[in-house]
DNA sequence: TCATTAAATACATACTAATGGTATGTATAG
DNA sequence: CTATACATACCATTAGTATGTATTTAATGA
């Protein structure tokens, strides 16, 4: 087959395909041939065409996922009416956070943290950089400069509750028995958060709530 | 060559390498034969005597490493001269926590999550099934029973302190700048375990302060 | 506006080097 | 003599590359 009217259909298929197999088997356990035996027909040449590499693809992906989501919390926060405090509740409340646990549900990453390693270290690294200084941090010294959060350290303040409530309030990549330890979880957290001054709002636990049922109706 | 009299000789000089490999290069990027390489003149028949995998000898080389600080950990805990509180005081003081950070010195990870994601994810999994189930939790159950402890969701903040330690506190993965932020972690971190009944102990600040110390006389 | 052509693009095919692991051979210790 | 501690030779899979080919698109000219 010579060249393709509409390549852009082709990246997409490939970047579903890489998506779906990096979640379910983990980067180093998805080979480039997984994932083109995927592309009814297409061959590697297809794919390298596209991108450099496979890690290049890996990125690609999840970036192709998580723009909507991204763009989401974006325009949310923007809106310039909210004090920081009253932004914040919104970042843990249902309709922020559920999208984005929709995605994760889809993408099925497998529950195994050696599997998942390569995931565990972008959600690692993500915390820091996209939750912490990325959003949280900047809503937190909004919420500083306008009087509605008094936090003493901001920066640590926001890192630690990013981390928390990626890689643990979160079950991405172990598995949690039941909703009630869930809900401990997510007490626990908004407990400690309001410690340094950051208060979650009430809606934390319905947002877990929430979370779990999302999560478990995917089929967990 | 035939066989060597002292094999574990042989063992020994294995797992150094790998170790000190695994720690620099990450799992991915560290060869079987990076490792041969460095056991002069032996060759791969070697390893794959002594060990069937790459997994094995990942996981042989760190619980070999780890296997001291262990044992002292235990022998530590096992005293029944104190309370839960105090064991919990001096989980995190000087003397427990520094020979630990030594090893962490001595082994060079790389500061970077996605190289050290394998890395990564042993401290992720130890967090909650050795830190956590392991020791943490336990010593908080004894200072509920011996009434030196009141923490309402003992489980919970085992896991999240011992996340933030391990992951967050220490910077295995990620560069810090500098002490004072360092400090400023372990602060938050303090506060953060005392909302949920945790008394860390003052020593905490000290141990961190030392703890940087180590870690930059090794040449970070 | 439309045919012609040149160039860029979208793939397919064939290949390479490196890798984890295995099968098997051989010398030595016990 | 047998089990063990290696060495040697080999294999299948993998990420990535080099190159070939068909088709789309852009440029050209009338």
């Amino acid at each position: 087959m010579g060249r393709n009217k509409y390549p852009e259909e082709t990246v997409a298929k490939i970047l579903d395909a890489a998506l779906e197999l990096f979640c379910a088997q983990g980067y180093e356990g998805t080979s480039i041939q997984d994932i083109v035996d995927r592309l009814d027909g297409m061959t590697k040449g297809a794919v390298y065409h596209h991108f450099k590499s496979k890690e290049e693809i890996f990125n690609a992906a999840f970036d192709r996922a998580m723009a909507p989501i991204v763009e989401r919390r974006r325009a949310t926060l923007g809106a310039g009416n909210m004090m920081g405090a009253q932004k914040l509740k919104r970042l843990y409340a249902p309709e922020s956070v559920v999208p984005q646990i929709e995605l994760w549900a889809r993408m099925h990453p497998a529950a195994d943290p050696v599997k998942s390693s390569r995931l565990l270290a972008m959600q690692y690294q993500g915390s820091f950089d996209e939750s912490a200084d990325g959003y949280l941090l900047p809503v937190i010294e909004e919420g500083i400069a306008d009087g509605s959060i008094a936090c003493a350290c901001p920066r640590e303040a926001a890192e630690a509750v990013s981390l928390l409530a990626n890689l643990w309030l979160l079950p991405l990549f172990r598995p949690l028995e039941n909703k009630g330890r869930m809900l401990a979880r997510a007490q626990c957290l908004a407990q400690m958060a309001a410690a340094v001054g950051l208060d979650l709002g009430n809606e934390v636990l319905q947002t877990t709530a929430q979370i779990w049922d999302v999560w478990n109706r995917a089929g967990w």
